[in-house]
DNA sequence: GTGGTCTAGACCACG
DNA sequence: GTGGTCTAGACCACC
């Protein structure tokens, strides 16, 4: 488990917990088969309650990114190189959408997007 | 006022007025010392509460977009052309940042992140 | 008429134009007799209400500092040097107190006070 | 909560709300990561609004002198010595500014106010 | 009429 | 239980 939490962001920590472990099995950090930590051990460890642990796990089997075993545990799906390229891409165009509305509001040209996005990198 | 309020947001009503208005006076379409409508004008025409017109208002005040003399109204500040561009950056950047993190954590480079941008604008 | 006025200030107007003027009278600029300004000159020249000049220059005359003689105009106590010194006080003490207690409330002691006065005079 | 509220106080409840507690930091009187009263709890405590409470932890927030974690509650920021010293010195020179162009309009020197200062204290 | 403040009560997301 | 938000209605000071 390698996540790191902030108490005093913005997001809920459920949704903290599963943007980290989405990126890290999309990106082929987490293998096929991978066994996550019981939610019990999880929880203590990132000390914080089971009840956010199971919600972030609900939320990662909603996208078909893990799959649950009743009485065995969690494991991380079984994808395809090409379903996970297909899922990152997903989520990203998601967010990009949401923020390229943003810069659009304010009247940007996507050149005018690239400059700044430049300088921030 | 040409809002357009989403009940159905997960951003607060406050914010989105915020927003809203901050985006037509950095875009210049609202004047230098352009009269906003009455709080309690406003709060009836967007079917709001007038505290969550108060709200928006004194979030634009702090940002320096308007000013608000009591018993008289508020005003869009008067601001120079450069000082708009600096705040319109201002607040950019500082919503780029949060979206670049996001996309590096995906393990994105500038130059994919640009061709993404590009296929959606 | 002597007096600058700030409508963005938090201080309402009719206080600003009675402290003021209270500073001329009591500072000794303006003399015994003097004739102010009729209420409706006034409030044309400073561009404000002119039930706002009538407040002020009541709050005036509560203080002995001017007298209104019906039909005539209103005018600059006649006050002895002693007079003026004792109210000059009354208005400054007062407002010390207040001030006094703010700093007070942190913990400071006279000399932090005195030391950090000095930095700003 | 050792608050004392002034109904008859000019200042608005959640301003005099902030500048005690505010205060109560600064001095080192709450330590860091001081767990405050759940906002409700407050509210009723003190006899006032939920919403009253709200806009003064707010604004201690802003000031970086607290932190809120939604679900948690609200603590004192964790503060370094010379952190409350610089934000303790802030907030009173601020205040100190306004009150030394008064005394100025009224034409007194530094030694001035400090005879009268120190009769006070 | 305008902004400034306050209240009581309510619903929701989060942990 | 905790904070986050919202509403409707009210009173006040100022202009």
């Amino acid at each position: 488990m390698d996540i790191a939490i902030s108490n005093t962001s913005d997001k809920p920590i459920y949704q903290q917990l599963f943007e980290q472990i989405s990126v890290q099995i999309l990106k082929g950090e987490l293998e096929n088969g991978y066994s996550l930590p019981p939610i019990r051990h999880a929880a203590i460890e990132l000390r914080v309650s089971i009840i956010t642990v199971k919600k972030a796990w609900e939320e990662l089997e909603r996208h078909g990114l893990i799959y649950t075993v009743t009485g065995k545990g969690c494991f991380v799906a079984n994808l395809t190189s090409k379903e996970i390229l297909q899922k990152r891409n997903e989520m990203l165009l998601k967010q990009m959408v949401i923020d390229i509305s943003y810069y659009k509001s304010f009247g940007l040209t996507l050149d005018e997007v690239y400059e700044l996005l430049k300088e921030i990198y």
